[in-house]
DNA sequence: GCTGCTGTTGTACGATCGTTCAACAACGTA
DNA sequence: TACGTTGTTGAACGATCGTACAACAGCAGC
């Protein structure tokens, strides 16, 4: 049996599988930035251990290292992918809506308070990094740049449903839609903020 | 210069100051307590270590483990700390107002959302132990606790509401009054809970 | 002043942490 | 097939973690 499925082969060392499987570095990034999000759901602050992580991922405890400076740069890098693809999916389901402003807001706040955005399991994760966001400024330099585009999105739909009302189809008397007019652009960021609160704490 | 002040004295050796002070088990408890919390402003998750606490409170380490079996008692008696004595104070708020219950569910709310029981410190403190809550069977039976403290409070203070609003005053229809009557149990609950998530939610 | 108790100290231990680094090996290339 | 690049491994290091424990010492009672 020393040769496996063909003994005739004329190197059959060569059957045995390779110890493990080179990868380009940023597959393998992605690879360990997933593998730390998993360990955030499944043990919380205390799966935030490079041999914890690196057993997740199936990777020695050495290679975190490799690709990442630190420790912290991964929990970053994760803090990041997780915050842009929750923006991501968010705009995907905007994009996905029709056309109408209503829809569109009606989206996206279908797809805030749905799975995957929202879970036992995202909050978990959620709270781990609200909890290293005071002490890190890695972590606060992530969620300042992240928060940028979802506020965004959130003011363009405001802007959107403000553009609706003051449209001619508009029952509003004119001096209405005027002041309206004159108010939307201090109001508008605002709102954005101040629904993003309210958003926040329905979503908790 | 073997005698220190008073050479004369009989037993100069006395006159050092004690090299620590013995105290009650519940006082020194208490103080443990009230380091770990401090702690967990300062420091937030990483600030929950034994030689921490220890050095925050002036004691050695050792001294932990004598009035505590182990670190998570510690912070599971931390975590009660705080929770009864947010309980309490909204308590005392409740109980200071006047005896009109619009009145006294002002008070709570209005003690609700002002320091000490919201300041940043204190969302540091909570998210800490929320991250905790998921993993930690201590954490969790010290939670279902004290929130019934809280949930009892926020009930009484709405069926009050309620009676006040069956009370011979009210305008109402007397087909509306005995109709709320008949849904005022199960009501009071749901009532209840969903105030408090309303709350923590706005809290946030 | 002496004694007993017990609150307190501080060292020690094993486990685990993040990080480093020399050696290894997979795979493209010639 | 031989070589070079480089992704990958795993042992090792010092630091720090929670806990155990023997010795110390403050303080009350006699």
């Amino acid at each position: 049996m020393s040769g496996g499925g063909s003994p005739s082969r004329t190197r059959a060392a060569r059957a045995r599988r390779p110890r493990f499987e080179r990868q380009l570095p940023q597959q393998r990034r992605q690879a360990l930035i997933d593998a730390t999000i998993e360990c955030l759901k499944r043990y919380g602050h205390e799966g935030l251990s490079i041999r914890t992580i690196s057993a997740q991922a199936g990777v020695s405890v050495g290679l975190i290292n490799h690709h990442f400076p630190n420790k912290n740069q991964l929990i970053a890098a994760a803090y990041r992918h997780f915050n842009s693809e929750l923006v991501g999916g968010l705009q995907a389901a905007v994009a996905r809506a029709a056309d109408s402003p209503r829809a569109r807001m009606r989206a996206f706040l279908e797809a805030s308070f749905c799975p995957p955005n929202l879970d036992q399991d995202a909050l978990a994760v959620w709270v781990v990094f609200w909890g290293l966001y005071r002490h890190s400024r890695l972590i606060q330099r992530v969620q300042r740049d992240t928060y940028r585009g979802y506020v965004r999105l959130l003011r363009g739909m405001l802007a959107e449903l403000l553009a609706q009302a003051r449209a001619p189809h508009s029952r509003r008397p004119r001096g209405a839609a005027r002041a309206a007019r004159g108010a939307a652009r201090p109001d508008l960021r605002l709102a954005a903020i101040g629904l993003t609160a309210l958003l926040d704490g329905l979503w908790l």
